[in-house]
RNA sequence: GCGCCCGUAGCUCAGCGGAUAGAGCAAUUGACUACGGAUCAAUAGGCCGGGGGUUCAAAUCCCUCCGGGCGCACCA
């Protein structure tokens, strides 16, 4: 008996409870709203379906419910039923019918609490993005865990999952990282407006190594300049893929925006909004006309230099992804760049498509570096930016993508580097790898003590936290759904702990093993399916986050 | 001025209209000659920022005020 399962009783009953009543509506397993009780003295499942119904037919909700329970007793694998509080109906299930989940998880395996909600659905996601100006710094690695985190929760809903990354490679950000290349090469100072860290000299050092002839016969200041933002961009670029891999971060498309000036996409875009009728020209730029498609101001997109604004690249950009098939596309984006939805749903509508579906912007909010604290200004002069590199060194891979994915990306979060370093056992990370690698020690034990799957016998779960772990075990797969369709990847961080934290609670009340002479029971037998299940929706919900499952710790 | 996000236990945060608002950390007290004590049990800690409204039911939805963060370019 799985939530589904449940639900479908239900509404069954409901649907002829109505009936009987001569009402004609007509109810899916979605209007059946169907909890799981933080309090246990209220059944395994809760429903409040009486109170919803009850005013549109005029009766008291205890009244109906009544009715709804009456016939939920009689259903298969369901032990009590009770009306409670305004009207509340309280379902208790017997252990035989709540323990069959054990052996469905096991057998399903990794396959468990993966969903639909997706099948078939090509989703470009696109994260991180930042400019090969320099290396990713800890505001940008937030994106990274989430985004890759959301792409496999998408990926477990049947979606068709690219993880794109725009390459920013193309205007004046890179001309200004090019210079100071230059510069730092020259043994310039570092040029007004540019990039003044260490790694900008380490960059230098290596363009002048990896250049196959002397820089010095370079004739014009403007090639050399090509050369190192040519190398240099590479190099930048190489660095940053390299260290997303050492995150456990892949990307299947690194998108380069110079393609789209180079190939025209962006004058085919311009040109297909022109036919729109959504261009005119003032002050010598050329505007798109947002305001019509709900924006609050119209953009410039081609400047009164004739050089294209940035936003022409964005235009093109969408155009290339659903041009490449894409039927959703995200983007995820920083809290600084809010100001920059209501163009793009703008854009979306005037090429004939709906925002909100075909276009989705997530905004995250930003990171705060924190010492002692007190939040702190990151300065590449200061010498306060905080690379990916440092967190990871700082913590781990795993600690800090846990970190960085347990909370809502609505929420700002504070790293404090010198505390994760000192109290790294505070990261609930630990506690939920433990409850995994404790579920695979019970399993070595179970099997040096002859304990083996070879019989399940369901109704012999009967202890309080075998009901209760068994409750967390069954909505994992609505919290996948739930994570997908909210885009909250968090959820699935907290549902971990709770499953973790009631694992543990079972682990002290239940062996697996016997003790001492004991004989090997069909309990003992039964209870490894469930330490099996446990330990395997712990896994999945761990790969999910792109967290290791430890086999010891 | 306009827009987006946040305000919940000492701290970090969960809680997309439900019952007595939860977890981790910090504090106090207990539990191994029992499958790993990175664990468990217990205690303490809350005008859910303030005020109004909608609802059978509001931390949750709406309005408003206060406080904090971030944006409002022919920059990218």
């Amino acid at each position: 008996m799985n939530p589904a399962d449940l639900s479908a009783s239900v509404l069954a009953i409901v649907t002829s409870v109505l009936e009987r009543r001569g009402s004609t509506g007509t109810l899916t397993v979605d209007d059946i709203p169907l909890e799981r009780p933080r309090n246990r003295d209220h059944g395994d499942w809760a429903s409040n379906i009486a109170m919803r119904l009850a005013k549109g037919l005029g009766v008291n909700p205890r009244e109906l419910a009544e009715e709804f329970a009456a016939g939920l007793r009689e259903a298969d694998g369901v032990s009590d039923v009770e009306v409670a509080g305004p009207g509340f109906i309280n379902i208790r299930l017997d252990a035989a019918a709540a323990g069959a989940l054990a052996k469905i998880i096991v057998d399903k395996g990794a396959e468990y609490g993966r969903g639909s909600l997706y099948e078939g659905v090509t989703i470009n996601l696109e994260f991180v993005s930042a400019n090969p100006t320099g290396p990713i710094h800890i505001g940008g690695v937030r994106w990274a865990a989430v985004g890759d985190s959301l792409a496999r929760i998408f990926q477990a809903e049947g979606g068709i999952v690219t993880r794109e990354y725009y390459f920013n490679d193309h205007g004046a950000q890179i001309d200004r990282f090019a210079r100071s290349l230059l510069a730092s090469y020259l043994g310039e100072p570092t040029p007004e407006d540019g990039y003044g860290g260490e790694y900008i000299s380490d960059i230098a050092a290596r363009v002048v190594a990896d250049y196959p002839g002397d820089l010095a016969d370079i004739p014009t200041r403007e090639e050399a300049q090509e050369v190192f933002r040519s190398v240099g961009v590479e190099l930048m670029f190489g660095d940053i893929k390299k260290s997303l891999h050492d995150f456990g971060v892949d990307f299947d498309v690194y998108f380069h925006e110079n393609e789209l000036h180079e190939t025209k996409a962006v004058d085919r875009a311009l040109a297909r909004l022109s036919e729109l009728g959504a261009i005119y020209e003032k002050d010598g730029a050329t505007w798109f006309e947002s305001t019509k498609y709900g924006d609050d101001r119209d953009r410039v997109v081609i400047r009164s230099d004739g050089e294209a604004a940035y936003i022409s690249g964005d235009l093109a950009y969408y155009l290339n992804k659903r041009e490449r098939g894409f039927e959703r596309n995200l983007i995820m984006l920083g809290a600084d760049h809010h100001g920059y939805v209501r163009r793009l749903m703008a854009m979306t509508s005037a090429f004939g498509d709906t925002p909100e579906y075909n276009l989705e912007i997530l905004i995250g909010q930003l990171v705060n570096l924190v010492r002692d604290g007190e939040p702190m200004r990151m300065s590449k002069r200061a010498g306060t930016v905080v690379v990916l590199e440092d967190l990871v060194e700082a913590v781990g891979v795993d600690a800090a993508r846990y970190a960085l994915v347990r909370s809502s990306s609505d929420s700002q979060v504070d790293i404090d580097l010198d505390l994760l370093q000192k109290k790294t056992n505070d990261n609930p990370v630990f506690y939920v790898q433990y409850a995994h690698a404790r579920t695979r020690s019970v399993a070595r034990n179970a099997a040096a003590a002859g304990v083996d799957r070879s019989a399940f016998d369901a109704s012999l779960l009967t202890h309080e936290t075998e009901s209760i772990l068994l409750g967390i075990l069954a909505e994992f797969p609505r919290v996948v759904l739930q994570a997908a369709e909210l885009r909250e990847p968090h959820r699935v961080a907290r549902y971990a702990e709770e499953l973790a934290g009631a694992y543990h609670r079972w682990y002290d009340n239940c062996r697996v093993t016997p003790l001492g002479e004991e004989p090997v029971t069909d309990v003992h037998r039964t209870r490894l399916w469930l330490n099996d299940a446990a330990g395997q929706v712990l896994r999945n919900a761990l790969g999910l986050l792109g967290v290791s499952a430890p086999e010891r710790m």
